[in-house]
DNA sequence: ACCCCGGGTTTGTCATGACAAAGTATTGAC
DNA sequence: GTCAATACTTTGTCATGACAAACCCGGGGT
């Protein structure tokens, strides 16, 4: 049953070539990830085709020359992320690309960005008041204290798209216009050494106000999608409170969850 | 350093009880499991206060009786949910209750029932058609191919809140009016084995037509709430399509993000 | 023809032992 | 007193060995 220098045991797929299959382990990377990466590799490449059966662990090991948990956990890595399904008695297998687990956070950071819409950001306000009641329970301080606010203009396409508020605990980071103008505000957290773990949000809907629709370029009453979101860093310190506010005709939020 | 009958060594705590801590082999209940159901539950009592460190895992294994990698599995499990924090050399820490990972892939129903808003449901539509194209795109199936279809008003405490039309291949389950006017589509799909997996959601609003602000009691031009989701299983196989429509004055979606 | 049972395959769980790497605290020299 | 080197603690990685549980399939009995 064993396949040697094939990774696949596959009826479906054409027998791979009997490429070098080997880890380093003068590599201060660790062997589990070396092999996962290669699984990885060879899964995106399409080289083990959807639906075929991965070799078994116990062989897989042996002939990569690693243990049976070595080779586990580079399986279970693979499972986490959504690339392999296992079932007790039949096998491993790859599963269809749609299925594949997303990352999470950094699909509403600067989505803009990614998507090549020619984002511009305009900073309508920044300085640092008095938390309201709101802002101060989802940072988690008392009310009074200081934050910074700001209000931003995002265009894409140089057409208005969404009116954003934010605060963030002063201390954590010192803004300034220009920067805020130019990049994201989670790349400027990020560069700051300041890394979101989670955050909650809430999306809603509402009729715009006479105000919002000028600002946004939409008529009075139109929808209006609204976001409010906490963001929070590994330990649980609050790192970010933000109030948004979409123009429906023009964005919508897509979102992956997957269960487990 | 150690402390017997104690799971914390914190200072900042009271110490907890002598409290018999210990595993029972003779479970099918896999050892990892207990230790991590256990340590849950004393963390979610408060039992083990937010950010005292646990008692490391050497001394924590062999006070349990189980090995260390029984343990670091159990921690693990913990860690991946967010409820724990690791750092080498340091130790493990609990975070912040806000910081807790989520499920994600409920329905409308599950949160309705759980939140005591009293669900009923309507169920408007319920026939086989062919497929048309959005929908036969989602649920990978060819154009024309029979799919069952339907369509549910649901109300939360005597109110219309939301319009669901949803689509399932046909084999995969019948359905009947009864059975889906007393349950939620997730619970009968799970009834029979069924287990979402992924999901792609796209959240977004416009105003209500007409014949919509009829159903669900609002006036014309009202904001509704959009979300057309796609549900997959383990392998791949497309199991669910639904385009849903929200009253925006009465709901809104919450979401909990995570990185990594 | 159908059903049950057993053997083979594959993943799931668990123990033991060992060393490496990172972070903290202590000690020593200057 | 301050700074750097050292020792210690704690998690990270890896190997080996063993048994259990679930699944698939084919053979034999009814």
């Amino acid at each position: 049953m064993t396949n040697p220098g094939c990774l696949v045991t596959s009826d479906l797929s054409p027998p791979s070539p009997a490429r070098a299959v080997e880890v380093d382990r003068t590599s201060p990377i660790p062997l589990y990830f070396q092999v996962a990466s290669r699984l990885q590799e060879l899964i995106e490449q399409g080289e083990i085709g959807v639906g075929s059966r991965i070799e078994n662990e116990v062989d897989l090991a042996e002939r990569l020359g690693v243990s049976r948990p070595t080779t586990r956990r580079a399986i279970q890595y693979l499972v986490e992320r959504g690339m392999l399904v296992r079932k007790r008695g039949v096998g491993t297998q790859v599963v269809h690309p749609k299925v594949r687990r997303p990352v999470q956070l950094t699909s509403l950071y600067d989505d803009l960005s990614a998507a090549a819409r020619y984002p511009r950001t305009e900073v309508l306000d920044l300085r640092v008041v008095p938390a309201p009641a709101e802002v101060a329970e989802a940072l988690q301080v008392a009310p009074g204290t200081p934050v910074t606010w700001f209000e931003r203009l995002r265009y894409a396409n140089d057409e208005p798209l969404a009116l954003m508020h934010n605060a963030i605990p002063t201390g954590l980071l010192t803004l300034d216009r220009t920067e805020l103008a130019k990049h994201g505000l989670y790349e400027l957290l990020r560069r700051a050494g300041i890394v979101p773990q989670v955050a909650t949000q809430t999306i809603g809907a509402r009729a715009a106000t006479a105000a919002e629709a000028r600002v946004l370029n939409e008529k009075r009453g139109a929808s209006l999608l609204t976001m409010t979101r906490t963001a929070w860093d590994a330990t649980g310190k609050a790192l970010e409170y933000g109030s948004h506010l979409y123009r429906a005709s023009r964005y919508s939020f897509e979102l992956n969850l997957s269960a487990g």
